[in-house]
DNA sequence: CGACTTTGACCAGCGC
DNA sequence: GCGCTGGTCAAAGTCG
């Protein structure tokens, strides 16, 4: 596992493994024991049961993330794409992630900062909808959470964009890091 | 007092 | 065109 290309490596709460999870792919995923992130995702239709197997199969030993369900795939990924308009064709760059988690918390504290700004229930699942937008100034990044309507114990996390900032976290132990040279040996 | 959450209203896309 | 649904707005409330 290389854990070189993950800042938030130096964080004992962010135990995150960066691996390739699918060689024919170009997108990096981060695995932590809790959660799965896709660095870039290209257009929403790339997202295909393939690449999902792939991901379930990569993350299958030791890992309890899961990606994200195909029924939430085809219902709310292809309805946040036609409501936000973003993408223009299956070329397209899209940073757009989803991914499931098994775990109690109700928000996931991923080192950014949120503001809440919209609770919706949705149709033919008991759990709200919460929407949350990156609040730091000029980011315009957006995440979805909510409960997986079949597994409760589950927690379904959509991200939209890129921050344009590093994570506050990220920052953080980074400024630690420097403040304790004898953790920087890396012997 | 500023930042954040809550929540009802509004708007737009889609299917019928 | 109409109703349903999901996403966003914004005012009011809450909290530190």
């Amino acid at each position: 596992m290389d854990y070189s290309e993950n800042p938030n490596i130096a964080n004992p709460n962010y135990p995150q493994i960066s691996v390739n999870i699918n060689p024919s792919s170009s997108s990096k995923f981060v695995i932590s024991d809790d959660y799965l992130m896709v660095d870039e995702f290209l257009g929403q239709d790339s997202w295909s049961e393939s690449s999902e197997k792939a991901i379930s199969t990569d993350i299958a030993s030791g890992f309890s993330a899961t990606a994200a369900t195909s029924s939430y795939k085809n219902n709310n990924m292809q309805s946040w794409k036609r409501k936000n308009g973003v993408m223009k064709n299956k070329e397209e760059v899209c940073h757009r992630v989803a991914f499931r988690t098994k775990t109690e918390l109700e928000v996931m504290d991923d080192g950014f900062k949120w503001r809440k700004y919209g609770k919706k229930a949705v149709k033919d699942s008991p759990n709200p909808r919460n929407y949350y937008k990156c609040s730091s100034g000029g980011c315009s990044v957006k995440k979805r959470v909510e409960r997986d309507r079949e597994d409760s114990s589950y927690v379904i996390t959509a991200y939209e964009g890129v921050h344009n900032h590093e994570s506050p976290c990220a920052v953080y132990y980074n400024q630690m890091s420097l403040m304790l040279p004898s953790h920087n040996a890396s012997t």
